[in-house]
DNA sequence: AAGTGGTCTAGACCACTTA
DNA sequence: AAGTGGTCTAGACCACTTG
C-alpha cells in the first residue's frame, strides 16, 4: 500500500463515496502531484486493479469519467495516456477569414510585449491571487496575412510564470499553451469562455473607435489542479464572426 | 423473440456491432416507432436482460448511451424514463435582460401570426424537403415586460405541422415545443444553433434599421427521428448578450 | 415489502497494437 | 507472441422509491 500518495490514503479511506470514485480521485491526484509525460501510458487496468484491490470493472468506471473529461484517452491495444486538450471547441475557433483565394484560415498568433505588471484587482480576482501578487501582462495579436482580427490581452501570475519574462516577444511561437509547459511547468487543461459584446473599448490594431461595437470574449485556463493561472481578452470585429454547437 | 420490431430484427443480426450497440440501437427504435408517455418508466433492465437474452451489465451499456445522448434518464428506485429535453445550453437563453428591480429575465413568447406559406429554396434545403413542399410561418417576440428582446420567424414543414392551422397566434402558449408534440406528435429531442451577425436585416419590431448591427441565431431543430422540422432564425440586440461556455 | 437502478466482483474471451 | 483495452457474463448486495 506504499503506493498510495499522502493526500489519497484519506481521500480513499474517508469519503462516504462510491469506491470507483475515490479511486478516479486518488488517480487523477497522483497523474497531477508526480507529473508525466503525455507520450507515456498511464499504469495497465490490470496492474492498477491489483493495486487498489479491486475488480477490474471498478477501475474502469473510475477511468471511465477521467476520459469523459478529457484528461485521459484510450488507445486499444496501447494503453491510456493523457490527453493534450485541443480547445477544438473554443470561441476564438469561430474567428475564421477567408484569404486572397477566399480559403478559411486560422489566425496565427504574434506576441507584441510582455512586461511585469502591478496587481489589477478585478484580474487578480479571477485568478484567485492575493491582492499583493504581480502579474505579468501579454499582449498578442491574431493575424491572417497581414489583417488583425482578434487583440489579445492576457495576465499571468507572476509567481508561477516568471521565466516568461526571459523571453522576448518574437520568441514566442504561435501557441502559447505549449510554451507555457515546457518554461514553466504549467499545464492548461481546460478553460471557461465568456462571449458578450463590448463599444467601450478602443484598439487601434483593430482599427477601432470608441462606440464601434466588439465581440469581447474573455478567457480563464485553469491548469491540471484546476486553478486559474491565464486570464486573457481578445476583442475582434463581429463581422466574421459565426459560432455553431448542437444542444439537447 | 415476438418482441423485437420489424427494422430490429435486421439491426440485431446484421450488423458488426458490439452486442450493446446492437441493443442500443434497437430500443432507440422502439422509443420512437411505438410512441411513448414520458411519465412512464421504460421496461426495467431486468426484463429487458431477459427479453434480449444478455447479462445485465450489457444492457446497462446499451442504455448508458442513450441516457448521454439526453434521450433517457435514470431515477433510481422509479425506473428509466423518456427525458423532456430542456435546451438549457441554447444559446437563445443567454439573451438576459434584467426588469424594473434589475432582476435577471428570461423572456416570454408570444406568437404574432402564423400562415401557410409557398416553399423557400434554402429552408427546404434546411429541413431536408423537396422542393414543392409547401412551408407554415409564424412570426414570433421575445419579450421582457413590453421591451422586445427577441424577434423570431419560425418555418414549419407544412406536412407535419398543418394542425397548427386551426389556431390562431393567441392560442400559442409561452412554450412552443410542448404544443408540437400536443397536436402534431413532433417531439423535438435535439437542434443545431449558429450564432452569427447581421446588418443586412431591418426589424421594426426591434427598432432596428438597414446596418445596424444585430446577432442571428439560427436553430434547426430535429425530432425524434433526427428529422430536422424546425427552421428559425432569431434576431437581437447585442448587448445585453453574454454567452458562456467551459471547454477542455 | 417489493421493485427499481447503483455498485461491485471474478472471471472469460475478443480486437487491436507493438515488437 | 505478448500485452493492451473492449466486450460480456452471471451473479451478489446496496440505496432508494413507492405502495
Amino acid at each position: 500500500m506504499a503506493f498510495y500518495s499522502s493526500v489519497s490514503a484519506a481521500a480513499l479511506e474517508q469519503l462516504n463515496l462510491p469506491l470507483y470514485e475515490r479511486i478516479r480521485i486518488n488517480i487523477q491526484t497522483r497523474l497531477v502531484e508526480q507529473g508525466w509525460d503525455p507520450a507515456q501510458a498511464i499504469p495497465t487496468e490490470q496492474m492498477l486493479a491489483q493495486e487498489y484491490q479491486v475488480s477490474i470493472g471498478t477501475i474502469r468506471k473510475a477511468i471511465e469519467r477521467l476520459v469523459q473529461e478529457g484528461l485521459l484517452y484510450k488507445a486499444q491495444g496501447r494503453g491510456t495516456f493523457i490527453r493534450q486538450p485541443d480547445f477544438k471547441d473554443s470561441l476564438l475557433r469561430f474567428f475564421r477569414y477567408r484569404d486572397q483565394e477566399g480559403k478559411q484560415t486560422i489566425p496565427t498568433g504574434v506576441v507584441k510585449s510582455i512586461k511585469k505588471v502591478a496587481p489589477i484587482k478585478t484580474i487578480n480576482n479571477h485568478l484567485k491571487l492575493a491582492d499583493h501578487m504581480e502579474l505579468i501582462q501579454l499582449r498578442r495579436l491574431r493575424l491572417v496575412g497581414s489583417n488583425v482580427v482578434l487583440s489579445e490581452q492576457i495576465w499571468l501570475p507572476e509567481s508561477k510564470f516568471a521565466p516568461l519574462l526571459r523571453f522576448a516577444p518574437h520568441e514566442f511561437g504561435n501557441l502559447l499553451y505549449p510554451f507555457y509547459y515546457q518554461h514553466c511547468g504549467q499545464f492548461i487543461l481546460s478553460a471557461k469562455e465568456t462571449l458578450s459584446f463590448t463599444s467601450e473599448q478602443e484598439d487601434e490594431d483593430l482599427n477601432a473607435h470608441q462606440g464601434d461595437l466588439l465581440v469581447n470574449i474573455e478567457r480563464i485556463a485553469y491548469n491540471l489542479e484546476n486553478q486559474p493561472v491565464e486570464y486573457r481578452v481578445s476583442l475582434g470585429q463581429p463581422e466574421n464572426f459565426k459560432y455553431e454547437l448542437r444542444i439537447t
